[in-house]
DNA sequence: AAAACTTTTTTAATTATTTAACAAGTTTGT
DNA sequence: ACAAACTTGTTAAATAATTAAAAAAGTTTT
């Protein structure tokens, strides 16, 4: 028997959560219940300690609101992150805090059978080392790179298991909690939309720059994922006509002429051609290090590895270009590891738009650098967990166990 | 005072629009209320002939539901379809009948000034012919091309009024009737949605194949127009380097090599350097006895014609592919006058989709042509009036004549 | 052809939510 | 400084909506 009011006090929790310090008015009007029924239901979360006051806001032209927050310690989930290498695992509470220090694990995703039960120990010992009791856990985010089917819990390009079992299933099975798993750049778009440079937006597209260049939408307030979850394969858009083979198969993807793998490569050309530049070839070779290399370029301002991001920007411009005819969004936000390099992407982009973009439709775009840069995939991998809370409340409700085969 | 039931039974009644032969809790789960609530309701709406029972349907493995549906004649809309050249109006009712035949005026839309006063004559001319008295129209819908503020009403393109006034505003004013405009290829899309192939579907591309092409973009199972309602500009995406330079003043532009007024024009090139053909030149001057001719060739099989369509349709599927990559739909829908050629545009969109997007993206995507064709416009408008029932049904309880000043 | 199961319809009891009226605290404008 | 306007907070009464249990009307299985 699940009463409705504490489903409205879920919704409270998890907009707190995503939202610190709102009055009892501000909620009412998000989980559009009335006044009265908001305040006592919240009077009920703060007798049972979930939630705090947190003092008075400024007055806006009235008497001034009571504030609430969430109590930090009341839950806590898991956020993973994945990219091709390495695996990043975090305890996060409920104020979008690491309760200890990020777990790294050098991980291939290749190596498909391994690598998934790692990764499940991993998980496993993380929760353990924390030292907080697992019912306080409500969840596991995951976010990956590949073609993922959000819903089936299943990743087309890594880590499947045999007959296409979810994995999500497999794990929840696994940890005794219930897992989600999205999309690595629709985890970064979500982390911008709830807390970043997107925040309160009703239409942004979140450009990931990473080894590749990937893209999360958020469409009428919400992350957009399409019909079978593949929606945002910005980087293999049919764009030029270079005759460059992709390793997709197709030539002339986007991803052919712009990446930070890419940028690399140029880089180790050019410098082997006799460009002068501030890089160090040796760091190149490593993946991590020569991100590091190049960033530090890019800051300390040298010429070529300027050059090289500007030809990079310039061509994710001619792909945003397409976006924005496409989707008339409000802001453009450039993010994932790539945004280290700050206001450099702006000029080439922006360039890219005049040339290739119907003024009306970009005039009133925003192109905006991320704040939230390498921590956004760890974020927004919390994020989708809460983003679930109603469903997983529910299930807490109805089985003390979790119906995990829901999951 | 607006009572709650009564906004609920509005509700209904615009399903009910929306979709005939309803039963009670197929309702009350579309408009998430309990059986009894909503039974209750319905039984008010038939008490006062608002409502009838259609009798029963098949039974699903259980008691025979009662079906409902609304009564043709409790209200009315006009509808509108513009293009540059003809207006169509209609006086349709709730059961998607046209209530006399359909009024086409010439009128040419860059004829800023006049071509609006004539436009307003003529809907108030409809209105009064129709017989119907005013207090049973709920509304004017209106579409046509050009770049459109929907929230705000203003035609960017087309019909612009001094100081970038409203023209739902000025129009309602006049007419004294709420007003709402959109952009043609958004309301054949929402047409498409409610009442064609894409019925039911949650992530539909609905492409306007006409004198230029269009698109109209469902996503999440609701029209999306983007952050100032300019979003499916897909005609001028730069997706081709063939140096050609397009009205809009960029080079490349889809539209530069696709579109019925293209094939058009390559087809009396081709005449004229002697190609074989069951075209008639003479016929191919006029632009809608051009649309006839080119139709019937194509309907006859004559081989120039197909040609030229063909290499079109693989031009959109070029266009498609950006779509599918980005956007993960689960149909692409044919609409608009171009649509009449059925079966043909099929394989070389299909062709183009193997060569430039990633399979998974595309295998479980149908393509599918329109049944609507021409009607999809004026019932697209229609559609448009009962999708913002909701508000217009609280101005009438609100005041008695109507806050034009909102709309 | 009866038993078992589904789905729809009906009714009554219970619970949830809103409305309305009022109180309290701030800002704005005169 | 003071009224007017406005936002927030409190309470009780009125209303709205859901739940639960059972009846009715079919379908499918045995």
């Amino acid at each position: 028997m699940t009463e409705k009011r504490t489903v409205c006090k879920n919704d409270i929790l998890k907009q707190l959560y995503f939202q610190e310090n709102l009055s009892c008015v501000d909620l009412s009007i998000i989980i559009e219940k009335s006044f009265p029924l908001t305040q006592k239901l919240i009077e009920e979360l703060v007798a049972d300690n979930l939630v705090t006051e947190t003092g008075y806001a400024v007055s806006s032209g009235g008497r001034r609101p009571l504030t609430y927050a969430i109590q930090r310690n009341v839950m806590y989930m898991v956020a993973v992150a994945m990219d091709q290498f390495v695996t990043k695992i975090a305890v996060i509470d409920m104020q979008n805090h690491l309760v200890s220090s990020v777990t790294r694990i050098f991980l291939s995703l290749t190596e498909t059978h391994s690598a998934l039960q790692v990764l499940i120990d991993n998980i496993a010992g993380a929760i353990d080392t924390s030292g907080i009791p697992k019912e306080k856990f409500i969840g596991i985010g995951i976010g990956m790179p590949g073609f993922i089917d959000v819903k089936k819990g299943i990743n087309y390009s890594f880590l499947s298991l045999p007959d296409n079992e979810s994995i999500t299933k497999h794990m929840a099975f696994q940890l005794g909690l219930p897992v989600f798993i999205d999309n690595d750049s629709s985890l970064i778009a979500l982390a911008e939309l709830r807390f970043g440079a997107a925040k309160g937006a009703r239409n942004a597209m979140v450009i990931n720059i990473g080894w590749g260049v990937g893209l999360g939408l958020i469409l009428n307030g919400a992350l957009y994922r399409g019909h079978e979850g593949f929606a945002g394969e910005f980087s293999h858009i049919p764009l030029f006509l270079n005759g460059k083979l992709c390793w997709c198969g197709k030539a002339g993807c986007l991803e052919t002429e712009t990446s930070l793998l890419l940028i690399k490569e140029r880089a180790i050309e050019g410098i082997n051609s006799g460009r002068v530049s501030r890089l160090n070839t040796l760091s190149l070779e490593n993946h991590e290090t020569a991100y590091q290399e190049l960033i530090k370029a890019v800051q300390e301002g040298d010429q070529f590895t300027i050059e090289l991001f500007s030809k990079a920007g310039y061509n994710i411009g001619k792909g945003v270009a397409v976006l924005i005819h496409l989707l008339n969004p409000q802001k453009i936000i450039l993010s994932g590891r790539g945004s280290a390099a700050g206001k450099i992407w702006e000029a080439p982009i922006q360039q890219a738009l005049n040339e290739h973009c119907i003024r009306r439709l970009f005039q009133n775009t925003n192109i905006e650098i991320s704040v939230l840069g390498l921590e956004a995939q760890l974020i927004g991998a919390a994020a989708l967990v809460m983003e679930n809370y109603n469903e997983i409340s529910f299930l807490k409700e109805e089985t003390t166990g979790f119906e995990l085969s829901q999951l």
